[in-house]
Order: structure tokens, then sequence, then C-alpha cells
DNA sequence: CCCGTGACGGGGG
DNA sequence: CCCCCCGCCACGG
């Protein structure tokens, strides 16, 4: 059955389950490592939905076992820092687990890139 | 119902 | 290097 074709519907059937795997994605993040929004959508079968990841760690503002701080966009630019509260919570988070950011980019970025595919080839 | 607006990313000029 | 456009899709006006 179609999402459009069920009347009973009244909001979200594919999102509840697309969010949560994105935070379970996200919790396997190692502790001072980082990743991108297009890495977690690729993982997921969704590549061109990167957006939804971003729209999904909006959702679950501080959750706190979901680090969203150590995911940045694909240049390593923290662009997720307003929806931390304070201006640099973000940057103190990812600065508290050794990680040196500069002009709001996390510096040696592809050295820290943790890639959530080779997770999943690893098992 | 249409439209603008994003924590995005890839491709083309 | 720049900029623009497109695909993606939920949400609010």
């Amino acid at each position: 059955m179609t999402p459009s074709s069920n009347p009973h519907r009244t909001k979200t059937t594919n999102n509840d389950n697309f969010f949560a795997q994105v935070y379970d994605v996200v919790r396997l993040i190692p502790y001072g490592r980082v990743t991108s929004y297009g890495a977690i959508a690729k993982c997921l079968g969704s590549p061109q939905s990167s957006r939804m990841v971003g729209w999904a760690l909006n959702s679950c503002h501080n959750f706190s076992d979901v680090p969203a701080h150590r995911v940045l966009n694909r240049n390593g630019l923290l662009t997720g820092k307003v929806h931390f509260g304070g201006a640099n919570v973000m940057q103190q988070l990812l600065e508290s687990e050794g990680i040196t950011i500069e002009d709001d980019r996390v510096v040696d970025f592809e050295k820290l890139f943790w890639d959530p595919a080779e997770e999943l080839l690893n098992g």
C-alpha cells in the first residue's frame, strides 16, 4: 500500500523510520571523529536526501545519546552550530573531544572523517 | 494548494 | 575560484 493510499495515516510513516535510522547511525560515530549529512544519507540508501538528515537531527534536539555535533557538511563546516543553543556550543563539544576548529571548520577533516558505509562493511 | 525555506550535495558553466 | 540550478522532502504561511 502506498503511503498516500492510507487514509488512517495522520502523519509520518516512512519518516519515523528514517529518523530512527539517522539517530542509529549518529550514535555509531566514534568519539573524536566526525561524518557528514551526505555520508549518512548515502549509507541509508537515500544519497540525495541529505537535507532530511539535517531535518532529522533538527527534531532530535539534544537527545543526550545522539552526538549530533559530530555531523558536519561535506566540507567539514559546522553548518548546524546555530541549533545548539549557544553560539559556539557545537564547537566546544567538538573541542572537548580533542578536535581543532578554525573558522567554523574542522582541521584535518579528511583525517577525522568517519564513513558509516565502512562500518557496514566491517559488520 | 502553491510556495518559500532549509543542519545538504552534486553537476555544470 | 565563483555562482546557479536541480533533486530531495517536511513544514509553515
